[in-house]
Order: structure tokens, then sequence, then C-alpha cells
RNA sequence: GCGGGAGUGCCGGAGCGGUCAAACGGGCAGGACUUAAGAUCCUGUGGCUUAGUGCCUGCGAAGGUUCGAAUCCUUCCUCCCGCACCA
């Protein structure tokens, strides 16, 4: 027999497929489809387990969607700006680029090995400049319209990294590359994006997306709307907002906290208290305290007036007080406040009751209390309910031009600035004359120089000819931003440039896009809820409200691909020494079969463990397959299996529409048990394939030939169903037949166990029945080893020694055995 | 603390109001083939009982809704993931 030989199979159709450019789409050619997954950072390891499951999640769906008659956008591209790239070539002394383009090379070759139908004419990397060129565009397009700006502030820092970090990159405190570095507070001049300008249409948006609930909570609560109040307090003469979504219990404020990073700090420590306070400033390590530490901080010396009381307010300086978060400073309402309580206790502040529960009374308060109630201690609005004294503390601050509604958003504007070489410059230039000039658009692509010099600090500023430069306004000496742009901002559109990659004279043709976007399927890892998914549709919003396109959302269905674990149910790394290399699978198994077990382990949204005996079985299903079809005998399918046919075309079309490839395999399966050893038709058999075919795409290409056809069945009609083939009587005979050998069984068992010989089955059908349990006697006799002889119960020449035909039922015959 | 998800057999996992001792896969046990091994195929895989029956146990735990629950509700426990002092 011949054997399964995967390998000279997959390399042939990868040939073919490559040759005749099948997968390569060409706009405005009937109903289209976008298909992609999340481009790759080229790590120079290549694929791992998470990459090939990732995209055989894409492919399957972009294959479907092919043979469904769409025009199917199925692109690739590497996200190949970054620190990691950076590292890596300082590290083996070569250049970023050249270590990027060999990665990228790899990647190309593992990723044609696994049979995915990319487009590849419409390949594009980051590190391009054809592409980042646009990056450069994009910024100065926000530039103009004021939303890119530059702003000294405390940001986040890491001293691995050596650059600072985006809010969205501290995780924990820590830097989300090095767990074990605290993130540093410096204050630096560096670039933001005004992300929070569309923060309402980026929370209100969400709604209408078909993504997973989780990230779409995410996306929510990152963006944290907070509907409440600016109250203004006088502090020396001057007025300071404070926000607060609790007015009512202002008349229960003991203290106000400033934040340790308040800009404006110092105005108000006296000189009396100076050392205090920069003793404590000392102590304080993150711009936001991502872990929560013990509340600490230091009396200021200055005192705001109660708006009401006109008393005079203790202001301190604290660490739990964020800096750019409302105003940056906090009435401090200990009973009522959790935080504030805890502050209190511990720099033992006045503790003073306003609210009360309803149905009683708290005589001493041992933790805050937060919930609503009735307002106590508040002169005239003494009595009120907590919702209705909101109103009217507001309104009555409001008359005195004290207080106004106010909505606040947790979303921080994006800074973009690292002080990193490999990334895209930021097209700006710094004159002594004229402060900060764009890059006239002529002028781009700001190129990256190549000739660097890497060591402490990014190598931009140390390379003079980069640096210095003359002014596009007055020709004057003048220097280069060297700061380049978070790897962030080039994944939030390159989506867009798929459409039309090769543009050089626009960022891409807008008839192009309009045709291909929004993204319909976009398949990616969880872990960029709130970063690359955010900005995306930041960018997006900003590219519309350009005038550049003209919808709203990028990606009209997400889906997140479960993690792949080792086969000790940890998470695969070298140090656990469980890491399965998809390529290795590859070469044992052949790619089908990996494509294959890799969706049939479990739903594609789940995580799971890797499993060496299931790639087994896997490749031992599609060797069958093949044996079969090398073998097959074509004729007439039989009525039962048209039914089956039928059945499994309607549950695999909409197992794969809802992303239950697991589910859609088991029934390929099970059709496959049906169809072996016996006759089918060249239509049917070739169905077969077709529903195969997104799951394998090399096993049924080759198949497909050799059942005479010339075609590529990549591109062939997915089948269709006929809703009056599937009859349920066949099932329902079979459920008749599983019973009846269950019965057979129970009878046997009993046999068995009083030693009791037989040799012979009888059953007695009622006469409508006869033909059915004829046909299966043969099979179920050989099933419990005994010759089975079938009556028709009012056969009056039928052998019954006890009687048994009067037993006989619909779909139960009577039983007898001797 | 808040939010999201999950807990089913020896294991991976289906099922998400009735036909479920539980799809499909793996493991294990028994059998067939074979000199033997491998491969392949068949059968079995909660317990008791029974000439084809019936009962019990069972889907993290305890309650509840329902004629009926793994499936809905409540509380609790465990695990995973995300956010985390946002005033």
């Amino acid at each position: 027999m011949k054997k399964y030989q995967f390998k000279a199979i997959e390399e042939k159709w990868q040939k073919k497929w490559e040759k005749s450019k099948i997968f390569e789409v060409k706009e405005y050619k009937g109903k289209k489809f976008y298909c992609l997954e999340m481009y790759p950072y080229p790590s120079s390891s290549g694929l791992h387990m998470g990459h090939a499951f990732n995209y055989t999640i894409g492919d399957i769906y972009a294959r479907f969607k092919r043979m469904n008659g769409f025009n199917v956008l199925y692109p690739v591209g590497y996200d190949s700006f970054g620190l990691p790239a950076e590292n890596a070539a300082i590290k083996t002394k070569t250049h970023p680029e050249k270590f990027t383009n060999s990665a990228i090379k790899n990647f190309i070759t593992q990723q044609k090995k696994l049979g995915f139908s990319y487009d590849w004419s419409r390949l594009l990397w980051s590190h391009d400049p054809n592409y980042y060129k646009w990056n450069q565009w994009i910024f100065l397009k926000m530039f103009e319209k004021g939303l890119a700006y530059r702003k000294k502030s405390a940001v986040n820092f890491c001293s691995k990294c050596e650059t600072v970090l985006a809010n969205e990159q501290v995780h924990n405190g820590k830097c989300w590359r090095h767990q074990d570095t605290d993130v540093e507070i410096k204050y630096l001049e560096q670039w933001f994006l005004k992300i929070t300008e569309y923060a309402e249409e980026l929370l209100k948006e969400i709604e209408k997306l078909n993504w997973p609930e989780k990230i779409k909570t995410m996306q929510r609560n990152w963006i944290g709307k907070s509907d409440g109040y600016e109250i203004i307090f006088e502090i020396n003469g001057e007025k300071w907002p404070v926000f607060t979504t609790r007015p009512d219990t202002i008349f229960g404020v003991t203290f106000m906290v400033i934040s340790a990073q308040h800009p404006k700090l110092f105005d108000i420590v006296s000189e009396k208290n100076k050392k205090d306070v920069e003793k404590f400033l000392k102590k304080i390590k993150s711009v936001s305290q991502k872990t929560q530490i013990e509340k600490e901080g230091a009396f200021t010396g200055s005192y705001a007036l109660h708006p009401f009381t006109k008393e005079k307010i203790p202001i301190w300086v604290g660490n739990f007080v964020l800096a750019d978060y409302g105003s940056g400073i906090v009435m401090g309402v200990p009973a009522h406040d959790e935080r504030d309580f805890e502050f209190a206790k511990k720099y033992n502040l006045p503790i003073k009751q306003v609210v009360k529960p309803i149905d009683k009374e708290i005589k001493n308060l041992n933790e805050a209390y937060t919930s609503s109630g009735i307002l106590i201690n508040s002169k005239e609005f003494s009595g009120l309910y907590t919702e209705e004294a909101k109103e009217h503390i507001f309104i009555a601050l409001n008359e005195k031009g004290l207080a106004r509604k106010k909505t606040l958003y947790k979303l921080k504007d994006w800074l973009i600035s690292r002080q990193r070489y490999w990334g895209t410059p930021i097209p700006i230039i710094y004159c002594n004359k004229c402060g900060i000039v764009p890059v006239p658009e002529k002028d781009l692509p700001v190129l990256l120089p190549k000739k660097v010099i890497f060591g402490k600090g990014n190598p931009l500023s140390t390379n003079k000819k980069f640096v210095n430069t003359k002014c596009p306004k007055c020709n004057g000496k003048a220097r280069r931003e060297t700061d380049t742009m978070d790897t962030f901002f080039d994944s939030s559109w390159y989506y867009l440039r798929f459409c039309d990659n090769k543009n050089k004279n626009e960022i891409f043709d807008k008839k192009k896009v309009e045709y291909w976007m929004p993204v319909d399927f976009y398949v990616g890892g969880a872990e960029h809820a709130t970063m690359h998914l955010i900005y995306s549709r930041f960018i997006l919003k900003f590219l519309r409200d350009l005038g550049l396109v003209k919808f709203n959302e990028p990606f009209t269905r997400l889906f997140n691909q479960g993690m792949i674990h080792g086969e000790d149910g940890y998470v695969m790394s070298k140090s656990r020494g469980n890491v399965v290399d998809p390529l290795d699978i590859v070469k044992k198994y052949g790619s089908d079969s990996l494509r294959f077990f890799l969706v049939s382990m479990a739903s594609p949204d789940k995580d799971t463990s890797w499993n060496s005996l299931g790639i087994e079985s896997s490749h031992k299903f599609l060797s069958n397959v093949f044996y079969f079809f090398l073998n097959i005998k074509l004729g007439k399918t039989k009525e039962k299996t048209e039914s089956k046919i039928n059945k499994t075309i309607k549950e695999v079309t909409e197992n794969i529409e809802n992303l239950n490839y697991n589910i859609a395999i088991i029934k390929l399966r099970s059709l496959f048990e049906e169809i072996t050893n016996q006759e089918i038709s060249k239509e049917d058999a070739e169905t077969f394939l077709k529903l195969l075919h997104p799951f394998c795409p090399h096993l049924t290409e080759e198949l497909w030939e050799r059942l005479g056809n010339k075609n590529f069945i990549s591109l062939e009609k997915w089948p269709k169903y006929d809703e009056n083939k599937i009859n349920k009587k066949f099932e329902e005979e079979d459920k008749i037949i599983e019973n009846l050998y269950e019965d057979l069984k129970n009878i046997i068992n009993i046999f068995k166990k009083t030693n009791k010989k037989f040799s012979k089955v009888y059953l007695y059908t009622i006469p409508s029945e006869l033909n059915l349990f004829k046909e299966n006697s043969k099979l179920l006799g050989k099933k419990i080893n005994s010759e089975i002889i079938v009556f028709s119960a009012s056969d009056p020449k039928k052998y019954d020694p006890e009687n048994k035909s009067k037993k006989a039922r619909p779909g139960k015959p009577g039983i007898y055995v001797e």
C-alpha cells in the first residue's frame, strides 16, 4: 500500500499555490471578506505553537469564506520595530535591521510550510521606510490638529528598557517587559497623543462591536468613565478645583490631599513644612502606584477654606492621590471613604460622620460608611437622602460659581516617545528661533540612520549627522527630535495599508480601503485588549475625522484564541522544557495533521494543553482518509449515507461559522466513518473533501486531484445541503438497532454469568420492521458472535418455543435466545 | 477589592431546561489477527440488579425555581485571567 506521503504532498501544493498566485486578490470583485490575524513581532526563534494556532484559526476561516464565494483579503505582515530586536542585535553585535530581516525571512518560510492561504503580494513590515513614512505622516496630521503635543510630566521609566513607557505598558508597577524591574518616576518632556479626545466615542461604540465580552469590559474599565462634580476650594487666595462624586459628604471634609506628583505642589508647601514634604517625596517610587501600598503623607502647612463653613481644612500631600486624574487634589472625607479613613486613622485626623444609614444609627465608625443614606451634621442639608443631597449641594455651590458637573475618564493621553533606536523617528525639528517645527511632508520619511553607535542611551542622540539639521522655517541651525515612536503606533493602522500596500503617493487609496475595510474577522490574543485594540480604534477614528475613511471601527468581529500550554499543563517555556515546536510537528506528521489537531483539541477560544498522543491520532485519521481515497470505489451513495452527508454539510457549515472547529471535526470524523467500506458517488466523495479542506488544505488538494479534477479545491464552491435529503428516519432506525444491541448484550451477559450456552438468536418483529432488522442482522450477529434469525411476529411458520413473539412492539422486537 | 471565565469520567473535552452514564479523542482492560512484537480491527470502561428490567450514585458544595436541571436562580468553595488606592 502506498504511504501517506504528507511531506511530498504538502510541498507540492505549497509550490502550486505560490506559482499560481490563487490567493492574490483584487478589489471590486463581488462581496468582500477581510480576514486578519494580529501581525506578529518577528522574533528570531521563529513561530511558536501560539502563532501556529492563531494562523490556523484565521486560515480555516479565510478558506471557508473563500469557498463560500467571498472575495477574501487575507494578508500577512510583521510588526518589526521594537525593543527586543534592538536588544538582541546589541547582544549578538549585529544591526537590528539585519537581525530583523533574517527573522522575517525565517517567519515567511515557516508560515509557508503551514499552508496558510495568504496573499503574499501584500506583505508589509513596519521598519520599511515606505511604511513608517506614513506613521510620520499621521503624526504630522495629529500635530497639525493639536492632537500630538509635547508636555513635561512625571512619566514611567524603565531602567532596563532605558526608555519611558506608556501607562498601558506598566503592569503592577513594573515594566511589562521586565517583571522584575520597578518603574521609576522621571520628569521629562515627552510626546503625547490626545486619545482622551476620543474617550467618549471609544466608550460608546464598544457596545456595537462583535467582540468577546471580556475584551469589551476591559476596554470599558480602561476608559473608566466617571460622572461627578468639580468643587472650588480656596487655597491661599487661589481657586483650586477638586473633583468628587460625593458632594453630599462635603460637610464631612476634615482634610485635603494633594498628589505627590502635582506640578503645583510646592506652591502650597509652606517654608516650615518643606523639609518634611521633601523627605516624604523621596520615599515614593512610581507615578501611578499600581500596587496597593500603605498610605503615607505629610502636612503641607497650607489650608483650604470650606466653601460652606469657611473652616480651615489642613492640606496634606499623599502617595495615594493620582496627579493626572481629576485635578490631582482630593477632599478627604474619612467617615465615608475607605482610603480617607485609613489615612485619617494613620495621622490622627478628625473623622466626622455626615451620612447615616436609613434604618439605624452608627455610634462609633470602625470603618468608612460608603453606602448611601440620610445626611446628618450638614446644616440645612441634613435630613436629605444622598442622591437629592448631591443635587441640592451642587445647586447651592453652583449659584456661587463654586461647582460644576464634570465627567472624568481614567484613560490618559498616549505617551508615544521612546528613547530608543529601533522605531519610527518622530518627525519634529527644534529650532532655537522658531521652536518646535514639524518636518514638512515633502521631506518624509525622516529616515532612521543606519550607522549608529549602540551603547548607553539613545543611539540617535549621539548621531550628529542625524541630529544636526536646518530649520525648515528659517533655515537656521536646528536639531532633530531623537525620540522614536512607540511601536504600538505602527500596529494601530497596518490593517489599512494591506488594502494598498505599495502606494508611494499616499497613505492608501481611499477607494480600496472603502472596499476592503473594516476587517470582518480579526484573530489574536487577549493580551492586546487595552493596548493595540484601543490604539487602533483611536487612530482609525482620527483618520476618519481627516476624511480618509468613512467607517467608525476597524475590527467588526474579534476572536481571541486560547493559550496552548505544554503537555504538563504549564505555559510553554524554555526553562520548563515543555516547549513543542510547531515546525518539529510539521516535520514528523505534516502541517495538515498539526492544523487538524490544533483545532480538534478544544474550542479554539479555550486554553488547552498539548498532547503528543492526540497528534498521533489526528495523523492516523488523515492517513485513513488518504488510504480510503486511494482505493475509493465510486458508485451510488446509499440513501442513508446521503442523509448523513447533507446533515454534516449543514452542521459543519454552522460549526465553522461559529468557530466551533472542534465540533466540526467530530462531525467530519463521524461522516468519514459512515462513508468508509461502501460505495459513494464521486460528488459525495468530493463533498467530503471540500468539508475537510479548510482544515487540511494540502491533503484535500491532492485527493481532489486524484479524483480527476484539474482545478484547485481551494477555489471550489462550498457544498450546499438539501434539507429534503436529511431524513430523521435513519437516525431513528440507528437508535432502534442500538437499543436492540443493548438488550441482546444484557441477555447474553446473563447467559454468560450462569454459564448457559447459546448459539442462536431469534427476533420477532412487527411486520413493517421486518426488513430493517433483516438488514442489520448480519452486522449485529457479528458483534455478538452468534447467528441472528429474524421472523415477522405474524409469521405462522416461525420457530418460537417460548412465545416471545408476543413481546414484539414497534421499535422493539421480541427476542429468544437458545 | 472589582470585573470576566471556568469547575463534568482515569485524562483532554462535548452537552447549556427533558431522549445524558455523558458526543469525539486519548489512556487503560479484554479479545481477534500474528511465531512474537508493532500496526490494524472489535469489545468493555460508576455500582447493584435483571432473559432484554429496575434501582441507586453522578456533572465543585449546599439550597431554591420547575412536572423535570450539568444546564436557570441564590449562597459558598476552588482555579485561571484582567484591572486595581480613579476620589
